[in-house]
DNA sequence: AACAATTACGGAATCCGTAAAAATT
DNA sequence: AATTTTTACGGATTCCGTAATTGTT
């Protein structure tokens, strides 16, 4: 088998194409370097090069050897972290999303938690789940899509439904619903990180002004202080906090079209334990609060 | 990074438990591994084991890297035949293919192919194509399916249609199709070798006497000398040879079923310069050449 | 003259084996 | 008593750097 620090020596060689840079770059000597791609040609039983006196040329097969070999070296290094992640999720349970609706949920209940369950607020992308699961990054993906693989598995968790809260002064008397094509030509207040909603809200509403605010303390100025509308989930109230009255300004309405609704899915590897009930648990508590209580908000 | 010897040692360890019998099977004695393992642990700064005095005991996330890492040492053993196999698809063109259709089409033109192209014989089961190609343990694979993805394409080179050779005492005068409805419960003669064929007529004809045959020359044998029906295909009539005259034993008839056509493609990489119109002029002759004479056969 | 690859030699790091010790069944 | 892991020491391999050589632009 070809050490691995001759494969270095080649994805370096062909990143600076000449010995001599190479080697200044890795803090080697050109004549060690020499001697490796001579090695690594003798190893292989390949021509990798061809060999003229003062120059160093790449073959077609060397070009691939180089790519195949860069691949190798990054396998190597996943595998370090991959290790390094599985040790760490044996004692701490990292729980990400690509939507933050339940992130919420648990953050509110984080005291009855397993004390070792770990959320990580930053968002990931949904390309990204399969990736992070394999290599360890996370134990536990909630998402709106459900992952099936070998080695993954999807279960629902329940359903996220978007609210749009309106200033009363565009509420009708007794409206209990709303939709999307009701809601064209507004000015909304966006938080940015929002997954897979944002792409949503810009797909359902093309003509409204949505004003995305990087950061939560601006939504939460705005919404504060100014009439605009602003969305909220049937994941974002409390069910041990206290009351949220009905505002005298505002009203909260349930959007009524079918896209508004998206189901949430926890996504872990089959072989890790996971105490599913706990979480079905909370997810179904956070639902039945929203349902019963819906004539308060 | 962690030395792949240490891996190797790791991976062996896993498969024999203790490292005694690892060190008599990889003759290597036991403090090398000793050595060897606490190093590992060092290097990932995880630990790895249970060190008990006289045994040494996989945690999980040792079990997790045994895994991890023979996964690792098998791409890394690949990397080498890959780079192996790319040097030498530099010189010799290897083709396979799933079905025997395409290569008997290809033998009969093999003086006017380029001298640098090799033909596989023995076939290769469909699930395998991306992995030949993407080893590079083959150039150009013929099969019923095309392959799209990034680094491979497909293209469609014909039609394989099924035909069946009866005796004539089956045979209505002047019937010139034939469908699989009417030759359940016969006996035919099948060689083994036929890819997704085999299963094709398994499907289509339930209740006929399907007879594979392992040897060509056995199949030989039975049409010569018994009047058992057998099949063949489009493919199977060499443009340039003798005209094959009409039996006065037998008759050729086509299948008239959809199912008995099967398209034909040629799977390789994108960045892999292939004579693609060469191979399209020899199958469209091929082809051309069945259809204008089948009268004869 | 400047730059690039190669060859030859000596030093340094490391990887391995032998021998011996410690602990368990 | 037989296994198994671990520690300590010495030898051998090999990997690297310095210096010098060859050839090109």
């Amino acid at each position: 088998m070809v050490d691995q620090y001759l494969l270095s020596e080649l994805v370096n060689f062909y990143h600076y194409q000449t010995l001599a840079k190479t080697a200044q770059k890795m803090c080697l000597t050109q004549p060690t370097l020499s001697r490796g791609m001579k090695k690594l040609e003798q190893e292989l039983g390949v021509k990798l090069f061809e060999h003229q006196p003062n120059r160093l040329i790449f073959k077609p097969t060397g070009i691939f050897a180089a790519k195949a070999a860069a691949n190798l070296l990054a396998q190597q290094s996943d595998f370090e972290t991959q290790v390094k992640n599985f040790e760490a999720s044996q004692k701490n349970i990292k729980i990400g999303a690509t939507l933050p609706g339940p992130l919420l949920v648990l953050k509110r209940v984080k005291k009855d938690l397993p004390h070792n369950w770990q959320i990580i607020t930053k968002l990931f992308p949904t390309s990204q789940i399969k990736e992070l699961l394999l290599k360890r990054q996370c134990s536990l993906i909630f998402a709106n899509q459900k992952i099936e693989s070998s080695e993954i598995i999807g279960k629902q968790v329940g359903v996220e439904k978007l609210l749009v809260n309106l200033p009363l002064t565009m509420v009708a008397k007794n409206q209990n619903k709303i939709s999307f094509r009701e809601l064209q030509n507004l000015n909304f207040v966006v938080f940015s990180e929002i997954g897979p909603w944002r792409k949503l809200v810009q797909a359902e509403l093309p003509k409204a002004n949505l004003m995305f605010q990087e950061k939560s303390k601006a939504v939460k100025e705005l919404i504060a202080n100014t009439s605009y509308p602003f969305f909220k989930t049937n994941f974002s109230f409390d069910p041990n906090g206290k009351k949220n009255l009905k505002s005298r300004k505002r009203r909260l309405l349930p959007l009524k079209d079918e896209k508004a609704k998206m189901p949430i899915y926890v996504n872990y590897l089959k072989n890790q334990p996971i105490n599913w009930h706990k979480i079905e648990q909370i997810f179904s508590k956070t639902e039945k609060y929203f349902e019963n209580n819906k004539q308060y908000f």
